[in-house]
DNA sequence: CTGTATCCTTCACGATACTG
DNA sequence: CAGTATCGTGAAGGATACAG
């Protein structure tokens, strides 16, 4: 693997592209992955039915607007059914999907990735940034 | 599991926050995999060695100040490793740490993932659309 | 309670020029 | 080749007010 000596003219199998430019799908999952709220909506969802209202105290910090557009979203990609009960005040549940419940997986292996290796990453940092004052970095 | 019939009063063990708030590192995962860059030249660099010049050509788009800021923080996180040769002109290589190939099999499960599930997606997308014509949503 | 509608700020990113 | 420096833009997100 590391005997390249001479300069690697072959490139392999394109794992993201499938070809010149053209996305997969990854950059979907990538995009919802990246967005602020969406894993942490999942995660909270993972536990089981909520409320609109539930659903932001879980999330702390997140704003009314961005709770709305977060779950639209999820809604909309398939991972999240909301369901209105025509009362009053109104009453609404948002679940997740089976489609849902299989990114769950995916989460979950992050969140033990994250888990098992953040001390090294902070360690890392912190000799980086020793190493590299000053640096804009960040 | 779906047997509530009263208010599930009782929050089950959380799983992003050790406590009040409290981000136990998968934040910071969550935005390497969210910026735009940083997965893309991990499963470049899951190939092999490159240097500056065949990283932002396997990346078509990215710009000189996006790469030098990607590798950065991804040398920064000790995910990547970077290897200057002093001759002129300069040659600087850049390889996967063992933490950085960690990360690539949860990265092959997510590519995974986007492949199983990407049709499901664009099907709901396109119901949903339908269902809501001029939403600002997207 | 469950949203929408506005306004405003931040900042991630792109474009470009310059350097050793 | 491998950067750094600077500037400009758009989009994401927060705050707030209002509605059904």
């Amino acid at each position: 693997m590391s005997a390249g000596h001479t300069a690697v003219t072959t490139t392999p199998r394109p794992v993201v592209w499938c070809e010149d430019g053209v996305d997969c799908g990854i950059r979907d999952l990538l995009d919802r992955l990246g967005d602020k709220w969406s894993v942490l909506t999942v995660v909270e969802l993972a536990q089981g039915v909520r409320r609109f209202r539930e659903l932001q105290r879980a999330l702390p910090g997140i704003s009314q607007r961005m709770l709305t557009l977060t779950v639209r979203r999820l809604e909309r990609d398939g991972l999240v059914s909301r369901t209105v009960h025509p009362t009053v005040p109104p009453q609404v549940e948002y679940e997740l999907t089976p489609l849902g419940h299989s990114l769950t997986h995916l989460v979950r292996a992050m969140v033990d990735w994250s888990y098992g290796h953040h001390d090294a990453i902070v360690d890392s940092r912190r000799a980086w940034d020793e190493a590299n004052p000053g640096s804009e970095i960040r």
